[in-house]
DNA sequence: AACCAAAACTAACAATTGTTAGTCTAACTT
DNA sequence: AAGTTAGACTAACAATTGTTAGTTTTGGTT
């Protein structure tokens, strides 16, 4: 395990206060005081406040892009392959709560690589989509509305940030099987 | 309908800006500007920058409380009274996508109005809570987490106003019940 | 034509913003 | 003991922030 240096501990206390208030409303004073230094005294560690944001957002992005070439590479069925999606989701956001905030709300303060984000983004979605028309097309998946379908699944996934810190102890396993159920096979009786 | 005053064009279009780049990255002169007047001139119609934001958020506020609480009172089954929510969600934030923004990241820059709000926020969760637990005991939906199912439904109705404007025509039938059929009944076959 | 209110304007303010320059200090390495 | 460096500091900057005061313009009603 690598040793915390200084500009980690930075990006992750920025991550806290952007969480709790978003990117624009903190200060590098506010985040300077956290951090029980003074503002200039930051500037030894980063270049600029955008470029913490590009780092909390970036590095969580190309975790979820790393996950999803692994999943989609499988050999397994289409259910099989949501189901590692949805613990692909939960270990990433249980890792690291405040940044997947960033992440959500934040990406349009990106600047420079705003357009680069996007493409992670949009190729993330498309990946995703793609693993359920296969399970339509080869008669795992209801042919429900395609979209409506995706944006559900995606919705709670990127949502599960906010929902995972009120609960001590998640068991990773346990909450992955849990959504696999509710999101996978309904809650009708 | 009440005809259009300056002050409602504000609020509209303040909706739209905070919607783009989240309440603080927004400035009364970047308001001003859309406005086609001077910041200074905001003044004459509204108290200030918050309280734009107050009104926003609000006034969605209430009528979600409304609509639960006429919901709650039917004499109908917890999965009908499900479709209800459900419907509601759709059918409010179709009419305001840009406020439904506000609602969900800037709700922690109300000021004054912040503990009013959380009130209303957690009464809403807590009367649909109560409808699952209802449908749960009275063996219309599964034994599942209820936990996970409130926070997995409220996900994606809360993520609704980033969807709804992708869409061109939405139909508010037609999307409440592909979204019930998905939220309630899933999607294995 | 005179009047009035609504709504725009100019000018300015005090506070706060991200950031830079230059300096000091404490802790290792030699 | 001397030297080096990471990491803190003070002081200051130019720009931007929300907001106020006071004035002018506009369009409709008498």
């Amino acid at each position: 395990m690598k040793t915390l240096n200084r500009k980690d501990e930075i990006l992750i206390v920025a991550a806290k206060l952007f969480k709790e208030k978003g990117y624009s409303a903190v200060t590098m004073r506010d985040l300077a005081t956290d951090m029980h230094i003074k503002a200039a005294s930051l500037y030894n560690h980063i270049e600029s406040k955008q470029a913490i944001l590009k780092e909390i957002i970036l590095s969580i992005s190309e975790q979820f892009t790393e996950g999803m070439e692994r999943i989609i590479k499988l050999d397994a069925s289409s259910i099989e392959k949501l189901k590692k999606v949805i613990r692909l989701h939960v270990k990433i956001t249980s890792r690291n709560t405040n940044g997947m905030a960033s992440l959500n709300n934040d990406w349009m303060h990106l600047g420079d690589q705003l357009e680069y984000y996007k493409k992670l983004r949009y190729n993330y979605e498309d990946n995703f989509r793609q693993i359920i028309q296969n399970g339509i097309d080869s008669n795992e998946i209801k042919n429900e509305k395609l979209d409506v379908l995706l944006f559900s699944m995606l919705s709670t996934l990127r949502s599960l940030y906010i929902w995972i810190p009120k609960k001590e102890d998640i068991n990773i396993e346990e909450l992955s099987d849990s959504l696999s159920e509710i999101l996978i096979t309904g809650i009708n009786k």
